[in-house]
DNA sequence: GTCATGACGGATC
DNA sequence: GGATCCGCCATGA
């Protein structure tokens, strides 16, 4: 069980419709400040993991190159019920998600 | 064991 | 408010 595994569990407790951001699941993960740790962790993320719910803090999606486009990460997220700002940000505030819900 | 790197985050300019 | 710099932590060579 190393770090990333610890990533790809906490990103597979997002549910639909919710936010995290790289910090959030870095926290979970026992290491609030591996931010960087999480992101490099989603690149090798398998399937089962929806990384593409999984933004930055401030609730920008990564670089385009991410899901072949930050527009398709958009849409994914837009399925998912999760609304976006004009600013071209999503509504992180608004879809974050607690941490809590289905562990606890 | 050490050096360099990476989907980040916060602070500063 | 936006852009830039530094710091942090884990992984790979």
């Amino acid at each position: 069980m190393s770090f990333y595994d610890k990533v790809y569990a906490a990103a597979r407790q997002i549910p639909a419709g919710k936010l995290s951001t790289y910090g959030q699941l870095a926290l979970l993960c026992g290491s609030p400040r591996a931010s960087r740790i999480v992101g490099a962790a989603m690149l090798h993320a398998p399937e089962g993991v929806p990384c593409h719910r999984v933004i930055y803090g401030d609730g920008t999606l990564c670089c385009d190159q991410a899901f072949g486009g930050k527009e398709i990460q958009r849409q994914m997220l837009e399925a998912e019920g999760i609304a976006f700002l004009p600013d071209g940000r999503a509504d992180l505030r608004a879809h974050l998600w607690d941490g809590t819900g289905l562990e606890e």
